[in-house]
DNA sequence: ATCTATTAATAACT
DNA sequence: TAGTTATTAATAGAT
């Protein structure tokens, strides 16, 4: 005798925007946590440092940090050497461009595949795209390319970076009041109401950081 | 008849660290990436931002954000008591190793459309080209952010170059000795031939390794 | 880099 | 805001 299962369980979803608000919410409560957890096994297991920020759009702060975030910021600090902040900021303002572009790309191809699963092999707008690029100049763009580009690139930064720390060491003094980041001019942080839970050495960290006990 | 399995399968593993070298980087590299991936699908069903940063033991850095690193942290640091005015240097840091990291997902992720492609059946003839995978068509979507990439570094490459030249014209006036980087003392002559300051400090240096591996 | 047997995460319900 | 369960998703071990 067949027994009426007392849910469907679990259902295969589209990588989209939840529209609805409380399915939302649950919907992130339950994955930041996941992905802390997931990033606490892999500090764990790999014996790496690492930090989450999780911005949710009312402007709550969420972060997981092992061994702790200023720790690992600061880490971070020391990887590149202090450069000129007026070509730097050159630098960082197409670098950024750069970047989110890809980002955003990387999220797109992302959820073009989940659809791709999702529609069951229908790859219509894909054999579209196909015809698209057979006919784009693009075809001697390949990997080994890309790899030259990228060691070309790779070298530019040196060799600038090399050049700016000559010119730094030879002179180049020159502090501004401000920085700017991505154009946006920061001052010197305050404005600090949020809390930053100093971590223990051993013990991952999660933090939030907000009014309640919410998650919007 | 009873068949033998291929594998076992996957097995239960305590969460504590990987003795074995070899595993521990091939687990690095597989849960580095589901985790940026489930960091991916949070993003887009709850419309959050986030960052993650990740530090290997040999100090390569990866990093995944959305929609960019650097206003997630510009607003993290807002909301944060410590205000080192130093931070701001790790952007190009980051930059770089979300460039490499970018790229893997990238690929990745084009394997697996590549895979759901041919599932469908549809498209055989490409079945042959795996190992030119990038030329495939299809895979122009991927290639033509690529390419776009490609560009944008093109366009940062004249700018840079343009800017440092600038500089060097500019900066010629009050020698220093020395300066400070990271609490070290960097002596005068420094040499050009390295981006970062690895020289015998405990400040790793972030490498620009292939397109496939070097994840330590 | 791939392939599966399993474990782990989680969407829909309560 | 917490459990439960049926499924899907991630991945450990082997190739």
């Amino acid at each position: 005798m067949a027994k009426k299962p007392r849910s469907l369980g679990r259902q295969k979803i589209k990588i989209a925007k939840i529209e609805i608000k409380n399915h939302l919410q649950v919907t992130f409560s339950k994955r930041r946590f996941g992905l802390f957890k997931k990033a606490s096994e892999l500090c764990t297991l790999c014996g790496v440092e690492l930090a989450i920020l999780v911005l949710s759009p009312a402007g709550k702060v969420f972060s997981f940090s092992h061994p702790n975030i200023d720790s690992i910021i600061n880490r971070f600090l020391t990887k590149s050497p202090p450069p000129n902040p007026s070509w730097r900021h050159l630098v960082e303002a197409h670098q950024n461009a750069n970047l989110h572009e890809l980002n955003l790309q990387l999220a797109r191809v992302l959820d073009e595949l989940e659809a791709e699963k999702r529609r069951g092999g229908t790859l219509d707008h894909l054999r579209k795209a196909r015809e698209y690029w057979w006919e784009g100049p693009i075809d001697g763009l390949g990997l080994h390319e890309l790899e030259q580009l990228r060691d070309s690139l790779e070298e530019l930064k040196k060799n600038v970076i090399a050049q700016a720390y000559k010119l730094f060491i030879e002179g180049t003094t020159n502090p501004k009041p401000f920085f700017l980041v991505n154009g946006i001019e920061m001052a010197n942080g305050f404005e600090s109401k949020s809390t930053q839970i100093s971590a223990s050495s051993t013990i991952p960290h999660v933090h939030s950081v907000g009014y309640n006990h919410g998650f919007f």
